[in-house]
DNA sequence: ATTGTTGTGTACGATACCGTACATTTTCTC
DNA sequence: GAGAAAATGTACGGTATCGTACACAACAAT
């Protein structure tokens, strides 16, 4: 169950029209979801369909190889897995807690329902969807013209973009497996965006100083989806 | 309007059940796309859905620096563009035709009113999009962990993959695009590709040779998405 | 045939990043 | 407070790719 509508974080949830919230409602469950949990598994059935009210997931992308990578990062401002609205009971994603989530749940069956009675949701998790896929678009083209310094940036800025905070609990060794570079390239990388003031590197974290310039920084990697985004949504209702 | 639909090449239409195929039909036309069009651009307003019937279009992604890379591609398996499907009047990306194409289009305006109306449309259209985004999630991935020559090779299968023939006109110039790297590393890697008997180039042309032993050279970087695709289409009707 | 254009081959120094290894520091555990 | 574990710093040779430039080959246009 769920409080006011007005006082949930999630983006998808907090955008409906009251009415078709209120049927939501019953069916919505609040859950802690810790760092590492599996939200989702690649070819395996989906048991619930998670909209997260704070933290960070991701889709990552491992290789038959054994080789991993992050395509996407969401936050409040999606849902997931995002196959569930193709009516597929099993995700196309391996999806991964990266930062400690809360999310509101609900079960895939009613999820499918709700998908086909409540033309709001579906409308809401569709623009969800295109959006999303905006980020992986610009995540591809990302990591083919830009280098570790820049992608870095970007992935710090998406990060506190989907935080309330500007401290970042983040270790290198995670970095490097989100970005799929070598552990000491995001060492030295982290030591140049902290050289020129961006960023203050901790053990275990970051903290953001000068977003502004930061975002100048990644330049080119940052800032196309995230407008793309607040266009799709923006005349919804 | 429209032949028989077991003539139709678009996977999308042909996958549709003849009674919803039968609704659609007529407003849909055939229409020449040749090489070069610009199908939909970023932030323009939607003027027709394409279902391509043969040739290359893909997802084109340029930066504010001017930089520009491939995000995706797709052929006669897929619908474009996506952003229709989630009610936006304008595009989110960028969708050039890379080899001539045909493609029966509809209007947008009729496009939205038959997704409404006609349910297997609308099924087909969201794995569709769902299968998309599961290439653009490779890919990014596959821009990060792979290098030119194993890029090129699953690029040269995705491109067999949707055309008829085996011999593929492209240059290394517009390959050199697509993969975002420079010219002469298109050459190299053509080379390679080329000195283990997997292709056969020409001046403007690639001719595939030995298509298991590309895919085995291309390993990871090949396959998942492809597959994903046939299983989301599987089950559908 | 001559000329221009387009596509391809090749070279060369510079740089970004790799794989790997190891030292150092901070935090956790007992 | 001693030892283990985790996070970070650093080094080094090797390789992939870069930016750029130029030569040559194939085709097109006149």
């Amino acid at each position: 169950m769920v409080q006011q509508q007005s006082q949930i974080k999630n983006k998808l949830l907090n955008i409906l029209p009251e009415r078709d919230m209120n049927v939501l409602a019953p069916q919505l469950e609040l859950a802690s979801l810790p760092r590492g949990t599996l939200i989702a598994k690649r070819g395996e059935s989906i048991q619930h369909v998670y909209f997260l009210e704070s933290g960070i997931a991701s889709v990552v992308v491992t290789t038959p190889g054994g080789y991993q990578g992050e395509a996407g990062i969401f936050g409040n401002e999606g849902y997931v897995p995002t196959s569930a609205a193709a009516g597929v009971d099993s995700s196309s994603h391996d999806i991964v807690v990266q930062m400690d989530a809360e999310a509101y749940r609900m079960d895939y069956e009613s999820f499918r329902i709700a998908m086909e009675e409540n033309r709001s949701l579906w409308k809401v998790v569709v623009r969800s969807i295109e959006a999303f896929s905006v980020q992986l678009a610009y995540t591809a083209v990302c990591n083919a013209i830009h280098d570790v310094n820049e992608r870095l940036a970007r992935w710090l800025l998406m990060c506190e973009d989907r935080i309330q905070a500007n401290e970042l609990p983040l270790t290198h060794d995670f970095l490097s497996m989100m970005l799929a570079v070598r552990r000491p390239s995001v060492t030295t990388a982290m030591h140049i965006l902290e050289g020129n003031g961006f960023i203050r590197a901790y053990r275990g974290s970051v903290v953001i100083k000068n977003r502004a310039a930061l975002e100048e920084f990644a330049h080119d990697a940052y800032g196309i989806p995230e407008a793309e985004y607040r266009r799709l949504m923006s005349d919804l209702f």
